[in-house]
DNA sequence: CGACTACTTGAAAAGAGTCAATTCACGTGG
DNA sequence: CCACGTGAATTGACTCTTTTCAAGTAGTCG
């Protein structure tokens, strides 16, 4: 029941794949249905909610995030294709979930979910892992450490290594929010790096690495 | 793992498993068993240590942690009487674990809990709950923000209010390790709050709350 | 009492945030 | 096909917070 995860050493610490869900048996099977739309910008569901369903990405992207009461956000996780989101430890929702691109889902009724629990329990596992990587990073790597960083698991979870291209779905605000900067500090980072031979910038949302070595020394 | 910070916590209560069992109740009886004990800053496991065993805090704490390279340490939770920590989703220690103060565990090996998904389940959603909590705490609360609700939220676990007393159990470097600050910033927000009169500090590790609201109002 | 460690304080420096002004990319309509 | 308008991204100047480095003070334990 429980997979192999790379060795965790502390160097490697933020090194760790963000790699899709793996195989989950009875879950891959409840998730074969049909696939609903939304489009940019969409709501999936919102904080208060009745906590219903789970949720897998066919396509696209999908943000989940909180918001502070004087508008802050903070975007916890991406969830990209094959990955699983939703759980709840009550029936509620505590998150926003919304479509960053056009996305496709495939849902799964909590009805459906009572005897899931191995499985269940494997997938919130990982998201904790995940959750206390990223707390590392907002707490404390600087701006440049943690755009570099974000890059890279970008990179990591496309498989750019090979084609050197790393697509962002997402805009400079969503990194920004997710990262615990500012939009400004997101594109002045992005900046040193073009300046610095790194990366090229040929549109907005398209990243060609020139040296991963770079990327990744940048990243610690 | 710790209750979630009041201030970013709209609801109080999170009891509502998948499963239909009552929450923990097959654990708590395989947690009746001899308490082991840990003086002060003794290990109880280490990052790459192979995960036998979940843990509950008879008495004392526990602070949880990881380290990067350069030896920086984040401590992603305290763990305190009653609470249960040592999951990991592949067989694996992920975090150091040790005694902040003389400490008492209680232990389950692995094997009995192989059953105990749904438990497990419920807690490790609480984990993942606390965990973006904590996140945004550090990704968006300036220092005095978070040295306040880590004061409210040790208060809240030690129900504190009645009496106006607050025990710190762990050192300034301890805080500031969890809350992604320097000692000498923990330190400064500290003598802030006292010159403001919302706490006094009649030793280091002992706080008299004056003004509760005061308090309240610097946690954002 | 003395030595050790933890904590506090101060001054200077670094880093990121804020506010404001451009510049750029892209879709729309002429 | 090009001009234009809109929203996103970048850049610059300045401010503010937190860190860093360097003393100094206060508890604690032998």
């Amino acid at each position: 029941m429980f997979d192999a995860a790379p060795a965790f050493s502390p160097s490697a610490t933020r090194a760790r794949p963000f790699s899709s869900v793996p195989a989950q048996g009875r879950l891959d099977a409840l998730l074969s249905g049909p696939v609903t739309s939304f489009a940019v910008g969409a709501e999936i569901y919102a904080e208060g909610d009745k906590a219903g369903a789970l949720y897998q990405v066919a396509f696209g992207i999908v943000r989940i995030y909180r918001l502070l009461a004087d508008g802050r956000r903070q975007i916890c996780a991406f969830q990209m294709p094959g990955e699983i989101f939703g759980f709840e430890s009550d029936g509620e929702r505590h998150f926003f979930a919304d479509a960053v691109a056009d996305t496709g889902l495939r849902t799964v009724r909590m009805a459906s979910a009572a005897d899931l629990s191995g499985e269940l329990l494997n997938l919130a596992l990982r998201g904790l892992s995940r959750a206390h990587d990223h707390m590392l990073t907002l707490s404390r790597l600087g701006a440049c450490s943690r755009v570099a960083a974000f890059l890279l698991e970008m990179a990591e979870r496309q498989e750019s290594e090979e084609s050197g291209v790393i697509d962002l779905p997402m805009s400079r605000a969503d990194m920004a929010d997710y990262l615990g900067l500012t939009i400004e500090t997101v594109s002045r980072v992005m900046t040193k790096l073009k300046d610095a031979k790194i990366i090229r910038l040929p549109t907005y949302r398209h990243i060609d690495v020139l040296d991963w070595d770079g990327l990744r020394e940048m990243a610690e």
